[in-house]
DNA sequence: TTCCGTTACGGAACCATTTCCGCATCTTCG
DNA sequence: CGAAGATGCGGAAATGGTTCCGTAACGGAA
């Protein structure tokens, strides 16, 4: 605050103290080396000056700086999404006494690679350790940030990547198994006329219906899918539009597998509004597990996706590569998992055993009650 | 990523151009002072090179290392008030080459300061130039963080501070006019039977009732407060509490203001639950407006905050600070405004404007005891 | 021609730390 | 008792930039 103020050096403290300057920094890191008597007269000179280490003077020195970047591209936080993984990276990275940068970038799918912008500190050497890829991840931008040649981990999800693309680490979830569950926890309640619904012009969405189409295959039975690309539409919109599609089509679709929470969200409201209820008139099943679907009268049906633990785990990942550079390139992939709330009415048991299923009884999951929350904020 | 080779600094540059080093640092920063000619041979020899300054090195010597950090507090993101603030922070921090470090912090309000955690970074002197302080403050945080010597402005809503604190910098949301507003526009419909609720012994929930409490008052009406609190409730569970008390209440208030909208949520599930429905069966206003406001069917008549312009003042004003060191210490309040909705039920003309009601009621000061339920209607 | 101000440029000094080297002392063991 | 190894400690070197100082060239004014 002082402007004035020279500043306190760790040359002070030793003169204070009556010690070297290397003693000083020995009691300052390790500690070793350094006689007990000898450490207890440097703390008590630091103590009384007030001294604390300059930052930068220390890590021009070290080879690694301890702190790394949190870059989000192309997105905001109006979704929870992104907000919940930067939690589960800054949990950990504090953990193990790492720091965070939060940075955003936009830029166009279109522009080459030099002229996307990124942080200035990122265009300097030695600030941040390593990177963390969130958001929206093209082709461009990839490059850019392999020609910076900083370690870095993407969240693999929304990476515009061809099949099986390796050359970098990724985190990702798995779809499938959560989707795949959800869909045969729905048959396992008695349906047989089952939709799907979601824009698989998105990558994400494709292996969410390939899920659904896998288990319907299973099963024997046949997939009711509405998944034209509606570029102009938002998640809510793409739900209403379901459900004018769902509500035309004959036979009607006794249950609505959404694509997400968003699209589920869009659908009970059309559906709400036209006098049907959910589960009453049809059952309805989303995903990502957001809180909204909690909030949601009856609580909605889901798979979940934990947002932290992807967090945790890239945070996880780049310590690895930054400890181990030369390690191949890896994609760690989480499992998704079916959360059962209230939005699919169990079908009479009648008409359920049509084709010759062992009605494999999922494990029930645990039944989530409302949250419980933290006092709220202002 | 090369482990052992020697990272490229100025002096190979300088060499590579055949100039001086301190013709490249020029180069590198103003660019004054040097022909033409040269600065096109270093650039060129620059990109040559692939030469990056290091990051270190130069803020060793520069005043300001143009980092903040975002010091979140006894709070996480789930709901998304705070994620909303770290974005609008983020956002200017990047349109004036500013970066920002998020990081969390959890103490307990009965500490000491001296054994609150903080980040390492903050225990260095130089790596950060300021600190926005978001979520809960109690007195011991703030002495912690003012011990630290590092300019800062808090978000101050959340902060619990004494009546008109003023020894720091703070941005704030004024929650009157918003609430007030909206009350006045719920007697605007014709509503007289108008209920408030949240607990107050959160000092924002406190403004909010006496916003409401004068809104009444101007217009002659009695206000009908439920606003005891109930620690081990959430929010949620809060909304169904007064719903339960808000029907048994005779006679029935025909709106609910309640204390944010996570509470205006649980209220309209309970009432949903029983076969209500708003606002044909009672009115609605909330406050936040959350992304989820939107959702709700109808969606909610709520009071705007502005959070993304919060996190813009916040670091406004560090900026302000860091260039003005001995500036005066100020609060910024910004406003909040109605949104208009679909959750109030404008009531027949003919029993509004009721000016028989004269009732003067007792002067409902500003109490200070809070955690008394006021008396249902005098 | 001389003088002065401006521009261009090289390079030493400096920033605040860590690390390494050298030396003294102490301990251990054959 | 002496050699070897460990411990304690001071201080120089190194880290990679920026800044400042000195100098040279040049142009315009007197």
């Amino acid at each position: 605050m002082r402007v004035g103020a020279k500043s306190i050096t760790i040359r002070d403290v030793a003169h204070e103290a009556m010690v070297g300057v290397g003693t000083v920094s020995r009691v300052l890191n390790s500690g070793a080396h350094v006689s007990r008597a000898t450490t207890e007269r440097v703390e008590a000179a630091i103590r009384r000056l007030g001294f604390r280490p300059n930052a930068q003077a220390r890590r021009l020195l070290r080879p690694h700086s301890e702190i790394v970047c949190f870059l989000l591209s192309n997105r905001d936080f109006p979704h929870t999404f992104h907000a919940r993984i930067l939690q589960g990276v800054e949990n950990y990275a504090r953990s193990i006494r790492q720091h965070v940068i939060f940075a955003a970038v936009h830029y166009d799918a279109g522009t080459s690679p030099e002229r996307i912008p990124l942080p200035p500190i990122l265009q300097e050497r030695g600030m941040v350790d390593g990177l963390i890829l969130a958001g929206t991840v093209y082709a461009n931008f990839l490059h850019r940030i392999q020609q910076m040649e900083i370690p870095f981990v993407a969240f693999g999800n929304n990476v515009m990547k061809y099949e099986g693309q390796r050359n970098f680490d990724q985190v990702s979830y798995d779809a499938f198994p959560g989707e795949r569950e959800a869909t045969l926890y729905t048959i396992g309640q008695g349906h047989r006329l089952i939709a799907f619904g979601g824009d698989v012009s998105y990558p994400w969405m494709r292996v969410r219906n390939e899920a659904y189409l896998a288990a319907m295959r299973e099963r024997n039975l046949n997939p009711i899918a509405f998944t034209a690309p509606k570029p102009a539409l938002s998640n809510l919109e793409y739900g209403d539009w379901l459900a004018s599609r769902a509500l035309a089509r004959k036979p009607r679709p006794t249950a609505m597998i959404a694509g997400n929470d968003e699209v589920a969200f869009g659908f009970w409201r059309s559906l709400r509004r036209r006098g049907l209820r959910i589960p009453e008139d049809m059952s309805l099943v989303g995903f990502d597990d957001r809180e909204e679907a909690t909030l949601m009268d009856p609580p909605l049906t889901t798979v979940r996706v934990r947002k932290e633990e992807v967090g945790q785990a890239c945070m996880k990942m780049l310590l690895e590569r930054l400890h181990h550079p030369s390690m191949a390139y890896s994609e760690r992939l989480l499992a998704t998992e079916l959360v059962v709330r209230e939005t699919v009415k169990g079908l009479s048991r009648s008409s359920a055993t049509g084709s010759a299923e062992k009605e494999r009884r999922l494990p029930a999951r645990r039944k989530t009650t409302a949250n419980v929350e933290l006092p709220a904020e202002g």
